[in-house]
DNA sequence: TCCGGAACCGTTTTT
DNA sequence: CGGTTCCGGA
């Protein structure tokens, strides 16, 4: 550890122990595993101040990494609160994708594109992916576009590049997938723009590359310090991505817990963290596991939930907020009875003079909300819903900003193809793809087949007189932006347009809304030096303003919850199939129950005073009812720190506490569905039964879903749950 | 081209 | 059940 003469800094008089050594072990490889409410953004914050402080780094030598854009906006803030309010100029912060993305703007010739490469948003993915298949006439139907993208996702989160998808993948959707990869990423290049998965992948790409050797060097002499946030959360790209910078100073300090790794379906590996010892050489492990959140019992029941797990490192989290009250679970008849208590606890605490902003109703799908906003309607309690749809993502977001990308790059096919006929104005699909095939035919860009073709009899009269007025209005908004203020411009090109118009003429209350988020999108631009920052920002960082407002119960999932923390949490819908997840348990098997298990951790420690689970009998899904029996979380959270009750005539509980599973009726309790087999237990050849189909040969993997040919009905396609190896 | 009814399908979410 | 997407008719 490092001596430092003078005496201990305030700062680190405020930390324990074990957070002022990760705060001071500054050299090699540190992993920092902190429990949930331990201080995790304290230590990250202290030791990036203390840093600078002490002079072992000097602002640009710091490379800070988090996964979102708040929580680097919150560690910028602290940092600075720490160093006396002075703001700290020229370091790396921010989420991996906007500082992977200010790299690739700088080495962008080393992967072939130009520094003004556009990121795409999802949409844009699946319109190109959607093109592509129709350009090779593969059924969009029998394989949907999204799913293929989200195995190209996948890949991406693999750093897998269309070369080397491992054998055992190249088969997904009968090869169809890695054809449309490849095509992908040609076409990316083509268009000079990128994905988010591209962002790191490239640099990734770039840094191995020995021709461009000087490139990675030039980040090893730059970065001396490096530290990352929420490491649990890191895919494989974002993993050999930090390997690669870390290889320079060594010094890299990750920050994380991996009971609360909660993202595997979209890529992260818990197995990261777990192997952190074992990838960086003479690495520190150091345990945060004071709590300053919760109380003993609600500590205790989520640590005997989080026991059940086998893959983790291990902790245990203790606090002195007192012994506290046993975490309540509470079982009702259906989802309606569940939404009616929980309206009538949440009444109780509010007549103890409770603010509803201390109060969170986390759960685990977004369809359990509406039961819940309708009571919370008629009972008059202020609730907010946390996590609607980003401001970028919204349509007329996403139009206007299609607009303005075509303003800055012509070629941009995806903007103009989302714009042409937007507003209305008799651009068909057959128009559109007439000049697509053009463009494909002579292998140029959308805007260049309009440019073309205007002037020849290949398109209908009527439309090209159209898209002629609209190319020359392009073009006046491509002079303009010479000498106009860019806020400005943008009014301009939305009004022109007619793209104001269009939602002026919507007299609804939606189209009011949506007005008012061009006015603040315009708005927002005004923050920006130019309109290219501003476009950056656009895909990277901009968000909706949060109108954190008065008394409100948060209303939220447990995946949006997690970093959050409430006086009193109320966790409805714990019922096997529900929570865990069926479709978890079936697509990931152990790993899947285990990540379901981590959520429910996250859930009750995001309590500091009450933690109330609830579970019911029945529960509508799709429409039907389906009787549901209460998790097996439920079961696992320790006797001596639960108070377990149900309403009278309730399955699942009796009021004594034990559980019984099963009321008098006499029947007895259905077996708990098994978690689906490994899925290489399956390979092609073998041969395996199944209830209703009887018994077949397995032709082809893909995932847990199986094509098999059986005796006696033919091909079919199942999951490998609902089969029995022979 | 556009609109409306039928068919379909259904976690979790950031960048 | 409710939203989204797709296809067919005007």
């Amino acid at each position: 550890m490092s001596a430092v003469p003078q005496a201990t800094p305030p700062y680190l008089q405020a930390l324990n122990e074990p957070q002022r050594q990760a705060v001071q072990a500054l050299d090699g490889p540190l992993l920092v595993l902190a429990g949930a409410g331990t201080g995790k953004t304290r230590v990250l914050t202290t030791r990036l101040a203390h840093l600078l402080v002490t002079g072992r780094a000097r602002p640009g030598e710091i490379l800070a990494v988090t996964f979102t854009n708040k929580a680097a906006q919150e560690m910028k803030h602290r940092v600075s609160d720490l160093l006396g309010g002075q703001t700290v100029e020229g370091w790396w912060l921010g989420t991996f994708h906007s500082i992977a993305a200010r790299m690739l703007r700088i080495h962008a010739e080393a992967v072939g594109l130009t520094s003004q490469f556009t990121i795409l948003d999802t949409d844009d993915q699946i319109r190109l992916i959607k093109q592509l298949m129709e350009a090779a006439q593969i059924d969009v139907k029998k394989n949907p576009p999204k799913a293929i993208l989200s195995q190209i996702d996948r890949w991406k989160d693999k750093a897998y590049t269309p070369d080397i998808v491992p054998a055992e993948d190249q088969q997904s959707y009968d090869g169809l997938a890695v054809r449309l990869y490849c095509q992908y990423q040609a076409r990316l290049k083509i268009l000079n723009a990128c994905d988010f998965g591209d962002l790191m992948l490239h640099m990734i790409t770039i840094f191995k590359n020995p021709d461009h050797a000087d490139i990675l060097q030039g980040y090893h002499s730059r970065f001396r310090y490096i530290m990352v946030d929420e490491y649990q959360d890191t895919n494989v790209a974002q993993y050999l991505w930090l390997r690669l910078l870390a290889w320079g100073s060594n010094n890299i300090c990750c920050v994380g817990d991996d009971d609360q790794s909660i993202y595997g379906w979209r890529g992260a590996e818990v197995g990261n963290i777990l192997r952190f010892e074992r990838d960086f050489e003479g690495a520190t492990l150091i345990r945060l596991e004071q709590n300053y959140r919760s109380t003993a019992h609600i500590l205790s029941a989520a640590d005997g939930v989080i026991a059940h797990n086998e893959n983790r490192l291990g902790k245990t989290l203790w606090s002195d907020r007192g012994e506290g009250e046993k975490v309540v679970i509470h079982g009702l008849w259906d989802g309606d009875a569940e939404a009616r208590w929980v309206g009538e606890q949440i009444e109780q605490l509010q007549r103890q003079g409770i603010s509803l902003n201390e109060v969170a109703i986390l759960v685990r799908a977004g369809f359990q909300m509406r039961e819940f906003e309708e009571r919370f309607i008629t009972l008059g309690i202020p609730y907010r819903v946390v996590g609607g749809p980003r401001f970028y993502e919204r349509m007329e977001i996403r139009d206007a900003l299609a607009y303005f990308r075509v303003v800055l790059q012509p070629n941009d096919d995806l903007a103009l193809e989302r714009i042409i006929n937007t507003p209305k104005r008799g651009i068909g699909q057959s128009t559109v793809q007439s000049l697509y095939a053009y463009a494909r035919a002579q292998a140029i860009s959308l805007h260049e087949a309009v440019l073309q073709l205007c002037d020849t009899d290949e398109i209908k009269p009527k439309q090209r007189t159209t898209l002629k007025t609209l190319m020359l209005d392009f073009e006046r908004w491509r002079g303009l932006a010479q000498n106009t203020p860019h806020p400005e411009l943008a009014g301009i090109v939305l009004d022109e347009s007619g793209y104001t118009a269009m939602w002026q003429a919507d007299k609804s209350l939606e189209g009011q809304g949506r007005l008012d988020n061009l006015k603040e999108l315009v708005s927002a631009m005004a923050e920006f030096e130019s309109f290219e920052t501003f476009m950056e920002h656009v895909s990277l960082v901009l968000d909706a303003a949060e109108n954190r407002q008065e008394d409100q119960a948060t209303i939220m999932t447990l995946h949006g919850a997690k970093g959050l923390e409430f006086d009193h949490v109320f966790l409805p819908g714990w019922e096997e199939g529900l929570f865990p997840s069926q479709r978890s348990m079936d697509e990931n098997g152990l790993k899947g129950l285990e990540e379901e298990r981590r959520l429910a951790y996250v859930g009750l420690t995001r309590a500091r005073v009450t933690a109330c689970v609830t579970h019911v009998s029945n529960r509508r899904m799709y429409g039907n009812w389906v009787n549901a029996l209460p998790s097996r979380f439920c079961e696992e959270i320790p006797d001596d720190h639960k108070d377990m009750t149900a309403d009278t005539g309730v399955y699942g509980f009796n009021p004594a506490g034990r559980s019984s599973h099963w009321d008098s009726s006499g029947f007895s309790l259905p077996p708990r569905r098994a978690i689906a087999a490994e899925t290489d237990a399956f390979t092609p050849q073998c041969r395996v039964s199944h209830d209703q189909f009887g018994q077949g040969t397995v032709i082809h993997v893909d995932g847990n879903k199986l094509d098999v040919i059986f005796d006696t009905v033919g091909r079919k396609r199942v999951m490998s749950r609902f089969l029995t190896k022979l």
